[in-house]
Formats: structure tokens, sequence, C-alpha cells
RNA sequence: UGGGGUGUAGCCAAGCGGUAAGGCACGGGACUUUGACUCCCGCAUUCGUAGGUUCAAAUCCUGCCACCCCAGCCA
């Protein structure tokens, strides 16, 4: 028939370009997260990409660590980013160390002096900068830039042998001071910095750049396509300038795609860390946090993380997407898989005063009322049961579908009942609606119709949860990096003690349910049967133009 | 004021000289024992802007404007 062709992301098209080309004919790419810090939603855009790109074409994608700064790196974040690449569903190739590569990019610098394309400069790093120049004025050529290549290497060997203190010099690639890209105003390549390393441990004093180490490891791998977001757009000259005089006859391309913003979000792994370490959240895992880690524990899922990425798309705009889709994704994942349970999240009472004390009654539950699949459940009725706060008013707007004075409602699965009083306590609020049943509506038996369907829990049976309700953590949609602390939504976190119907308070840590009418759930790590904890993923879509 | 990028609806995003896909959001309706789900319908006479080329321009050319990135011995 006549498909239409789903339409190519601009990598898509250059990768088959460089195809049809014959330019490459295994297509490799890798995912370079540096051990810093978790893995948070950002991330995951470049790592969707990395990892399907990669499939897509037949080819494989490696996890390597970029590992160049081992004051700024630590062991610990190792193997969380792997568990949450697995989480998402990837499988690399193989996993690297960029430091594994030290020995090469000692030996590529080597070979640079020796061409006379670097060079040790004894600046300092402020006359460093003063000597770069700035944005409209070129830069002066360091006094050492004309040493001879056998002092270069004599004094590089140094460097690596430890003889110098940190920041006293660096070896430097020859460019051209005066390039309009301040880039390659002769930039560094190396930097003494006496540190242990997490990987290589006391092995090393002096460690290679990122500008220089990043294309020599995809030169080594066999990377093909190198992508990466746009920050870097401006370094691919000197990345093809490492290629090129480090002579590799294998030559990676580099593409860069826009990074992911979202609204009411803050992405940078510096302020996820200052709300970690000033105790604005509980964790990397707060549910309210953008890392992977966090987002798991709330309860997104990752087929839905990976549908919100494919759906977001590839391009190279600036963008800043809406929460709103993201929530659209989890709705859409979580409505197909999560069973329909009832709690109650604001409890008052409400007793059906023409319902013989002491009865009970066995009420039979869909799981899900479109999947007959999912099976079902019984649930006990009688005399008391909980309902929400919401679900009654006094003096109700118009279209209020729900419990208002001589109105009726059903209790789902159950009876209609029809309100015939309510009680309040001294500050005014309702604590308990009085109400009387039909006992020829019980459900399924009956083709009455009452516009109204209110979830409930028995009284009598009801246990309680804490439940958690979590919003955006900023309060408005782009973040000011300036006063960070200021912007922090103080209502992120609502903690409620909610009545929950006896059967949730089996389900294990990680599961997820929907609590009906109000939104999807998932019971938290913390959860134990003698005080379950549930976090909100999302709310349910509310069309209700009173509320 | 230098260089590198990017501008299509409220938000993403297709489009690649032949007369503006799709999704999210939003509005209206149907269905409903979840005000959910599902299903219909609506939502850019116009593509940052001003000119030019062409029978024909979001697509090509020129000027202008706006926004992002670069002056780490971070990645």
């Amino acid at each position: 028939m006549e498909d239409m062709q789903k339409s190519r992301n601009f990598i898509e098209e250059i990768i088959e370009e460089d195809l049809k080309q014959q330019k490459v004919s295994f297509i490799r790419t890798r995912f370079p997260p540096e051990p810093n810090g978790y893995l948070h939603i950002g991330h995951a855009k470049a790592l969707f990409i990395d990892f399907s790109m990669a499939a897509q074409y037949g080819g494989e994608c490696n996890l390597r660590y970029d590992d160049t700064n081992p004051t700024k790196e630590d062991e610990e974040f190792v193997d969380a980013i792997q568990e949450d690449i697995r989480w998402l569903g990837f499988q690399w190739a193989h996993v690297f160390y960029g430091s594994d590569y030290f020995d090469t990019c000692y030996d590529l610098a080597v070979s640079l002096i020796k061409k006379g394309l670097a060079y040790v400069c004894d600046l300092t790093k402020d006359e460093m900068r003063e000597y770069r120049g700035t944005l409209t004025e070129p830069g002066r050529n360091s006094p050492f830039r004309d040493r001879s290549p056998e002092e270069n290497l004599a004094l590089f060997e140094r460097m690596k042998a430890g003889e110098f203190p940190d920041g006293t010099r660096t070896l430097r690639a020859k460019i051209d001071m005066a390039s309009p890209n301040v880039l390659l105003r002769d930039p560094a390549l190396y930097r003494i910095i006496h540190a242990t390393h997490h990987h290589t441990g006391d092995a090393w004093c002096i460690y290679p750049m990122y500008d220089f180490a990043h294309p020599i490891q995809d030169a080594i791998e066999g990377v093909t396509h190198s992508l990466c977001s746009l920050e870097y757009e401006i370094h691919r000259p000197l990345y093809d300038w490492v290629v090129e005089q480090c002579a590799f006859s294998q030559k990676p391309r580099q593409i860069e795609f826009a990074r992911l913003n979202l609204t009411n979000t803050i992405m940078s792994k510096r302020y996820l860390r200052q709300l970690v370490e000033g105790g604005h959240v509980s964790g990397w895992d707060d549910p309210r946090m953008p890392t992977l880690c966090g987002m798991r524990r709330r309860g997104y899922t990752p087929a839905a993380i990976k549908d919100f990425l494919s759906r977001v798309g590839v391009a190279k705009v600036d963008s800043m997407v809406e929460t709103a889709m993201l929530e659209h994704c989890v709705r859409e994942d979580l409505n197909n898989s999560a069973p329909r349970m009832m709690a109650v999240v604001d409890p008052i009472r409400l007793v059906i005063e023409n319902w013989p004390e002491g009865k009970t009654e066995d009420i039979l539950l869909e799981n899900h009322p479109n999947m007959p699949e999912m099976g079902t459940r019984t649930v006990r009725f009688g005399r008391e049961v909980f309902i929400e706060r919401d679900d009654f008013m006094e003096n109700p707007p118009n279209k209020y579908f729900r419990l208002k004075p001589d109105g009726e409602v059903r209790l789902k699965g159950a009876y209609i009942v029809k309100c015939v009083g309510f009680e309040k306590d001294g500050a005014g609020n309702v604590v308990l609606v009085r109400c009387e049943y039909d006992p020829s509506s019980k459900s399924g038996e009956d083709a009455r119709k009452v516009k109204g369907t209110l979830h409930w829990v028995n009284a009598a049976d009801a246990k309680a949860a804490t439940v958690r309700l979590y919003s955006e953590l900023m309060r408005s949609e782009t973040v000011d990096k300036e006063d960070l602390l200021e912007q922090l939504n103080p209502n992120s976190l609502e903690e409620i003690t909610a009545m929950i119907e006896p059967a949730l308070a089996a389900y294990a840590p990680g599961d997820k349910m929907q609590f009906m009418r109000i939104g999807y759930f998932c019971a938290d790590l913390s959860n134990t049967a003698q005080m379950p904890v549930f976090n909100r993923v999302v709310g349910l879509k509310d069309s209700w133009k009173g509320n």
C-alpha cells in the first residue's frame, strides 16, 4: 500500500547517507557519561538516541565512562549509571573507561610534540586567560610556544613523573592564537592533577582534557557517529583536529543535537546536588527529582519514558518541553497495566442509616474495567464507609455529580445512596454524611442510573496508609539559575494519611496501581504491610470545570 | 562589535520548489457504575521579518531582527 514513509530525523538522514556512500558499513555509537552524578531524564534523551540509533541500523553502542578528571568523579556513580541504563532497557556492547586509554593518549601527545603540534606551557591559569584574548580580540602567543620538541618532550615526561605541582604547567596544542573560535587558541591538552583516580589509582598525575581524550576514545573504539549535545558544536573543529593530527584512519563523526529541557524542572547536576545536599529533597532518588532513580521511585515506567523521548524527537532547536507531555505518556502506559483499587485520600465518614448494624456484604469488583483478563476481587461493604471530603458539598455548584443534601449517588460496585443529613465539627467541617440506601439498586442488578459514582472504603476493615502527593519541584516553567532555592515549590510534597482497601496493603514496593478517580500510584520502597506508603505518580485527568 | 548555531500553532515536531503531517495542551460533543479510558469534531490562508527570483517559495537568494553556545588547567 502507500504506507506513509516515517520521516527521518536529521541524524538518521546523516547516518543513512554515510551508509549509502559507504563511508561506514557498521554503525557504532557510544554513551559517555562522566561518573560524577546520577543520570537524569536529560541523559536519558542522549542515551536513548545513542542506543536507538545503533540498534536501528544493526550496530552497537558502548557505555563509556568519561573519567578524565579525578577530582570530580567517583566510583559510587559507576554502578548506579549501569543500573539506570539497564532499567530503561538498553544493553551496551562493551563497557569502557576513558581512563583505559590514558597510555594511548599519552603516546599520541608525545607524537604531537614530536610533530611540533603541542608544547609545554608554563603560564599560570590567569596568565593563560590573559593571553587568550577575548571574543572580539585575538590572543597572543605564549612565550613558551616555541620550545623545541626535545625540550617539550623532556618537560612532558617530567610532568608525567610528578616533578611539578598542580597548575604549574600544561601541554597545549599549537593551533592558532588568533582563531575566531576561542577553543582553537592553543587549547590545553593535559594538566597536572595529583589526585587518586577512582579507576587508575595513583598511576597518573597528568590527565588529558575532554577535548583531547574524547576524539581519541571514539576513534579507538571505532565509533562512527559521536552524538552529543549542541554546546559541543563549537568543539567540533578541535575534535576533528585531534582525529586528523593523531592520524586515525577511521574518522568518527561528531553530530550535535538539542538537549532536553522540561518545564518546572531543573536538570543541571550542580543544582540537583544542591537540592540533595541542602536537604531540600530526601536524596537523589526523591520522587520529585528528574533523576532516573527518582522517576523510578516515583513510579514512572521505562516504557513511558521511552515513549516520551520518542515523541519529543531529535532536532537542533533549543526547546522547552511541557511536563504535560511526560505525564501523558505515563498515564497512557499505566492506564493499560495498573489495576484499579479504592483508596480514600481525604476521608470523611458516611453512615447508611437503613443498613442493619453489623451486617456486611461482599462486593465483587473488576480490577480493570476495560481488561476483564485482569480479574476481579471481593471487597466488604457495610454500614459505614469512608468517602472523599471532596465528594460531598452542602452547597454544591451546578453540575456537581457527587453527594449533596437530598442527592443520590452510587457507591462504586455497591448501592445507590441518598443523602439525608450531615454533621459538622466545631470548625464547620463536615465530618459525617448520613445516607439511606436503595436495597433494590445493587450493582449489576438494577437498571436505574444515577449520574455520580463514588469510590469508598469500608470503615470496618480500612487500613491507614501514608500517601505522598507530589507536584512540580520548581514553581515556574523556566528556572533562573540565580536564586534557585527561592524558586522551589514549597508544596511539592504533601504527605497525608489515607484509608485504603485491605488488598492494597499487600502490594510490593514498586507496584503500580490506580486509585480510582484519584490518580496513578506506586508503592514506595519503604512500603510495609504495617504502614503502607504510596507515591502519586500522576493524577488522573480531570475535566470537571467546577474543580 | 568575533565566531558557531537556531527561528513552522500555547509546547514539541514533520516539511527538502507544487500550495502547512502528527503528538501534547486546549475547546466542543458521544459513551461511561472512575467527571478516567475510548470515540468523534474543532484548533497556523500562513512558516521570525522585509525584499528578490519563479507560473509557483516554509522550502532558493539578499538584508534585517530575535534567541542559544564559546574567553575552565570542567565535561
